[in-house]
DNA sequence: TTCCAGGCGG
DNA sequence: CCGCCCGGAA
């Protein structure tokens, strides 16, 4: 048992009756499926992801049909999830997995962080969260909660410096001899049942008409660390207003400790401005591409309504058309690519 | 205003 | 390492 095990049951018994509901998780979804859903949820709150994976997994259930499909039509599933980038990129993601891997996502942190999109964080959680296999995961909830429970600082902003790398392979529990995470048939209905672990009920979930089902994964405890100290993070452990009466590991926590010194300074990485930046004019040209009917085009004078600064306007419709967001035709018109 | 299960190019 | 990329919600 590692120097964190007593902290690691509480977060687990807490994460069993805690943990939100969500779609992908208690191996509902196929590992293409978490893949999906974490990079859906770069720099993007779960709740306002969910509807959308929802409706995406529905239509392209695999690497395979999102290989095939129109661009036009993934850039308008992607809706208003934001930073459309990632689902051209999701995309090409398909295709690799789809013409190199046979369609199956491969199995191997180097092959997943090779892939377009996939960075650090979401090849560790695909390894963690979908194959059950023992690897940190390092996103911005992790770092804040081992930054605050076991230094009894705030995180930093930035890359993950290497201490916090350290801290967290060091807080890693281990995983034993047990195989039971292989024991799942993910889609049938021959799984593992949990038992007593299948009724905990999500905090947020009103909205969803389905229930957690009976029939559960049984996770290794790194998968369990992993995913309870990341939820502790996004549902207790926030930036900005921590819930530490809530907080089920508060006893053992150096920031609480320490009177929670410098709460609220901007430790993160800063933000940049949204109005009047290019961000913004890229994001209305592509919602008035979106709302088109299928295979139409925008004029040229309609595109030159959307923006006041003609100039920031083109260069915006210029880095798009960079992109591969939107095609550019000679008359001054655009549309979606196809 | 700030934050959010980041990744990428310069 | 730094700046950029979207949009909604607290």
């Amino acid at each position: 048992m590692t120097e964190s095990g007593d902290i690691a049951l509480r977060l687990a018994a807490w994460w069993e009756a805690n943990a939100r509901d969500l779609p992908w998780r208690f191996g509902r979804a196929t590992p293409w499926g978490v893949l999906v859903s974490e990079v859906m949820s770069q720099q993007t709150q779960m709740s306002r992801v969910v509807p959308y994976w929802t409706t995406w997994m529905g239509r392209w259930p695999d690497a395979r049909s999102l290989a095939s499909a129109p661009k036009a039509d993934v850039i308008t599933a992607w809706g208003r999830l934001g930073y459309p980038r990632r689902a051209l990129r999701l995309q090409e993601c398909a295709r690799v997995v789809a013409d190199d891997y046979a369609d199956e996502l491969p199995h191997d942190y180097d092959a997943l962080v090779a892939l377009p999109g996939i960075g650090d964080y979401t090849a560790s959680a695909v390894m963690s969260f979908a194959f059950g296999e023992r690897i940190a995961v390092i996103d911005t909830n992790i770092r804040r909660v081992l930054s605050r429970v076991f230094l009894g600082v705030e995180s930093r902003g930035g890359a993950a410096s290497p201490v916090e790398r350290a801290l967290a392979n060091r807080l890693l529990p281990d995983d034993g001899f047990t195989d039971m995470a292989d024991m799942v048939v993910r889609g049938s209905g021959a799984v593992e049942d949990a038992g007593d672990a299948g009724d905990a009920k999500g905090m947020n979930n009103k909205a969803r008409s389905g229930r957690r089902p009976r029939a559960r994964r049984r996770e290794r405890p790194s998968v369990v660390w992993n995913q309870s100290v990341m939820e502790l993070g996004a549902v207790v452990c926030t930036a900005k207003s921590p819930l530490c009466e809530a907080c089920p590991i508060a006893d053992d926590c150096a920031f609480l400790k320490a009177g929670r010194p410098g709460l609220g300074e901007r430790r993160t990485r800063p933000r940049q401005r949204f109005q009047g930046t290019d961000r913004q004019v890229r994001g209305m040209v592509l919602e008035a591409l979106r709302a088109l009917p299928a295979n139409a085009v925008l004029a040229r004078n309609e595109v030159a309504g959307l923006w006041k600064d003609h100039v920031q306007l083109d260069a915006c419709i210029a880095s798009l058309d960079d992109d591969g967001l939107v095609e550019m035709l000679p008359d001054g018109s655009l549309r979606l690519p196809r």
